[in-house]
RNA sequence: CGGGGCGUAGCGUAACGGCUAACGCACUUGGUUUGGGACCAAGGGACUCCGGGUUCGAAUCCCGGCGCCCCGACCA
């Protein structure tokens, strides 16, 4: 890509108003335009590192049996009565102009339970897991913190199927291992922690994966024995303690909940009447577990974590370019050397950004 | 949704209730430059967020709205 044609410009100069970190950074490098509040735009080069981050995550999900799909955004408000999450806040809904309401998507059980069990009927139909990426929208009543907690957001949601508890929570611990393989491509794995969190209403516990730093809006009690955490969110008694060593002395940390897995069990299914056949014949209840990740949030933690006085550092995994070829001054040797290097890097497909402007160094 | 701050050119800012709303960056043209955000000259670009009000006169004061940022609440 030659600079020159690079739509979207960088800025000297950004409001002091806009104070979080990962939005600074992204702004004025022009990876990012902010529409209002929560809804950004990715520009070219901000694209380009989000989907590779996409990418990532999709190689992982792939591995352990994920297969992509892709939902509606569009959600159906009936779907929404029969679990009784329509009047849930974070629930952007719209109404046509002939007064038809529907929701838009901030998580998607009430579309993947019905289709799940349209596309099944028998035990040897299971277990099976599918995901997608996609757009979600959260009614959130204070968006902040740059790309952190948008109104609308990339969301990985994978949704699994299980005949029995075992099934499930084997699924489950490969995703987590999934998940940190991710994290590992991404350059936050050291900083990241399963940590135990609030179940909602369908479980004692879920696992958030929550990664150390200051612009984290989370607080989290890190077991360095047990290399997991604990959410503020659930402690009890002022008092937290390993959930799996009853370790006391934990240390406290700011983090960014990266993503977020529940054992749903029959919380869905049973209100979808979701079931299948065993070998006996038998019907019996389907097992559900979902597994969420956010890349545009991975992003910006990535930002918030890597980054220094003169910018962004991307990890090499998820650079929006692999090479950044900078010829300086105006000698006409300079010039032509680079369009070669230039020339033989595109013919050897090695992503490579050519400042080819008429810039000064300094500028470059 | 409660509290606080803010809204002026593409971006960042300035302007006592009073001259044609100023400056820096960016942009256009010409020239000089070229190893760490160059210099000179000439330009273009603003319904001062929107709607009311006070006043001889409003970017400036008052009321209402909208928007942005921060804190809190919220975030199955």
């Amino acid at each position: 890509m030659r600079q020159s044609k690079l739509f979207g410009k960088t800025i000297r100069e950004i409001s002091k108003d806009e104070q979080s970190v990962n939005a600074q950074l992204l702004i004025k490098g022009g990876f990012v335009d902010k529409l209002m509040a929560g809804v950004y735009t990715y520009l070219p080069l901000g694209l380009r590192t989000l989907r590779k981050i996409e990418n990532i995550i999709r190689e992982e999900m792939d591995t352990i049996g994920g297969q992509e799909i892709l939902m509606p955004a569009l959600q159906n408000k009936k779907d929404w009565e029969i679990t009784n999450r329509w009047n849930i806040d974070v629930m952007m809904k719209i109404k046509t102009s002939f007064g038809k309401e529907y929701g838009l998507g901030w998580t998607h059980e009430e579309v993947a339970t019905p289709l799940g069990k349209k596309c099944t009927k028998s035990y040897k139909d299971f277990p099976f897991a599918f995901y997608q990426i996609q757009t979600k929208f959260r009614n959130e009543k204070r968006a902040k913190s740059g790309i952190l907690r948008g109104r609308e957001f990339l969301m990985k949601d994978l949704y699994s199927f299980h005949t029995n508890e075992e099934d499930l929570d084997k699924y489950y611990d490969l995703v987590t291992d999934a998940y940190f393989k991710i994290f590992e491509k991404i350059g936050i794995k050291n900083k990241t922690y399963l940590t135990y969190a609030s179940g909602g209403d369908f479980s004692r516990y879920s696992h958030e994966f929550q990664t150390v730093a200051g612009a984290g809006e989370d607080t989290i009690y890190i077991c360095e024995k047990c290399g997991i955490a604990i959410n503020k969110e659930i402690v009890e008694n002022n008092q937290p303690e390993c959930p799996k060593c009853k370790n006391e002395n934990l240390k406290e940390e700011k983090a960014i909940e990266a993503g977020n897995i529940f054992k749903l069990k029959n919380r869905f299914s049973d209100a979808f009447d979701f079931k299948f056949l065993d070998e006996s014949g038998k019907e019996k209840t389907v097992l559900m577990g979902c597994y969420g990740l956010g890349p545009t949030r991975l992003m910006g933690i990535i930002v918030e974590k890597y980054n220094d006085k003169n910018g962004i550092i991307w990890p090499k995994s998820i650079a929006p370019y692999q090479v950044h070829l900078v010829p300086l001054g105006k000698d006409d040797k300079v010039k032509k050397e680079a369009e070669r290097i230039y020339a033989s890097l595109q013919k050897e497909k090695i992503e490579v950004l050519y400042d080819d402007r008429d810039e000064s160094p300094g500028v470059k």
